[in-house]
Formats: C-alpha cells, structure tokens, sequence
DNA sequence: ATTATATTTCTATGTTACTAGAATTATCGT
DNA sequence: ACGATAATTCTAGTAACATAGAAATATAAT
C-alpha cells in the first residue's frame, strides 16, 4: 500500500514520466543513464535522483554493464501497480459505468473492453447502486459548486 | 498528459488515496464532506484542500444538495488514466512479460488476464526483444549497482 | 599510471506541498 | 431574523521536493 502511493507520486512528475515511458519503449534491456540523458536533455545530477526515486519505488530495476548503467522497467511491480488501480475501481466501473452491457462498447478501455463483454454486476454492487441512483445520476459535471 | 500527471500525483499521497478509495467503494453517489471527515478524521480545511486537488485532477466530481457537496468519483476519467498506464505499459507486457503464452496465467493481472490468452506480440516487439534478450534477462534485482 | 567517460553523491537554493486553526460563506430549521 | 451546521477560504508555519553545479567514485582504454 505504501509501495502504491510510492510509485504513483513517483509517476505524478512530468520528467519521471516521461523517464518511465522512454523505458517503457525501451524495452527490457532498458537504457543507461546516457542515453536517456541525451534523449531527455536532463542534467546528470537531476536525471540521477528521478532514477533512484523510480528505482526506490520498485517501478524501474538497474543493472551494470561496464561502465553503464542500465535502467529498465520492472514489468511486475508495474502490473501489480495496474492491477491495485484496477481492481479499486475497475470491478466498480464494470459493476456502475457500463454504459451497453449488451455490447460492452461505450468505456473504451482496452483494459476493461473484454471483461464488460459479460457484465460482472453482484448482487450487492446492483442493489447498492439501484438505491443511490434512484436519487440523482449526475457522474459528470466537474467543478465545486 | 498534464492531466495524467495531475491525477497520479493526487494518487500518490496517502491521505488522498484514502480518500479516492472510499469513494470508489461507495459508488456514484459519493460521500459527503461531513462523512468522510468522520470516517478519516481528518480536519475539515485539510480535507478541503485535498477534495479540491482531486477534483482539479478530474478524478472527483462535486454535486451540492442542500448544506451537503457530495464528492464522487469520475469513472471516465479513472477509466482514462488506467487506460492512460495500460497503453503505456500493458501492451509491452504483453509482448514481453507473458510468462506461458499457452495459458496465459502468470502475470495474475486481471487487467490483462484476458488478453494474455492471445498473444498480442507483433513482429516488430518480437524481433527486438529477441536481440535485447539475448545478452542479459535480468527482470529483477531491484537496488541500484 | 594516466586520462577519459559514466554515474552518483554532495551541497545549496528556490519552489511547491501538507497541515491545520481561525475567519468566512452558504444553507437549513425554527 | 437567528442560531446551528456544512463546507470553504484565509493565513501561516513546517516539511518535502526539484534542480543543478561541483566534487567524488567507478570503470574502461591507452
């Protein structure tokens, strides 16, 4: 749990991001820090801590080789990070926002496409639901009042 | 993209993420302030602050009724940044993390569970990860070198 | 050995985030 | 109108984070 919150905010910064989607892209053999260093024009010293606080995080794993240090997303704990995300409110969107449970079609994430094809609506999820929208239905409308 | 990274980081702070939590496990009507701050005992303008920086990330809704603003999770846009993490990752998990292309059980994440039975993995991510593998399959080792 | 390259740690500084009491605004009930 | 309750904004102190140059460490090549 402290793990999740770790590799959340460590993705919730523009550069980390951008560092975990070259990586992403990188493949399992990842990339040294020179090579990301010129891909993202960051300082060394910079560059540097956003990989030790990914690293921290359990998201990226390094490996030498010679001189060079590789970098490369952990696959595992990226998953596990999808799956903490996905089964907070993915089992509820299935459950509440499926907006053609004939079809499946209307989310449009790939993550959720196949298993909305058959609605996973429990009992309880129904019932619960059915009782709180009765009232309002509003799920949009973004701002305070 | 700003606002992936918004919503991440609104994620990855613990007292928000509780709060993300709850709401998703009570549905679309939400909760409102009142009840949140009795279930998470957090002072009132501390929990102001954190349900404004939620919801300028997209990830709350807010509908008043009466003297009660009920906060309620966005599903779209929890289903955009899951979907946001699952493009960027999932699909080279796929292709490279699939631990028994056969069965598709392994990697135990629900949300590709479904599409791990058919292996998705494209020419081109086949081709590379077979140089990349070659040389060194570490996948784990989480400490820097 | 010496020099060059890759990367990290040290150090410092500016900025942003978290926290929470107090004051304020908004709505309801009487 | 008035008091009570819900929630937000104001204010301020502290802590944490981001950035980056300079110094240090580690490995390789000559």
């Amino acid at each position: 749990m402290k793990r999740r919150i770790e590799q959340l905010s460590a993705l919730g910064q523009e550069e980390r991001l951008a560092i975990f989607r070259l990586l992403v892209r990188a493949g399992p053999q990842g990339n040294c820090v020179d090579q990301i260093k010129r891909r993202l024009k960051t300082p060394g010293s910079t560059l540097s801590h956003h990989l030790d606080t990914l690293t921290r995080s359990g998201l990226l794993s390094a490996r030498r080789a010679g001189r060079f240090i590789h970098y490369a997303v952990n696959w595992r704990e990226a998953a596990n990070l999808i799956r903490f995300l996905t089964e907070d409110c993915c089992a509820e969107m299935h459950a509440r926002f499926s907006p053609d449970p004939q079809t499946g079609a209307g989310v449009g994430n790939p993550c959720c496409s196949q298993a909305a094809k058959r609605p996973r609506r429990t009992r309880r999820a129904a019932a619960a639901s059915e009782k709180a929208e009765a009232r309002t239905s509003s799920e949009n409308g973004n701002r305070r009042p």
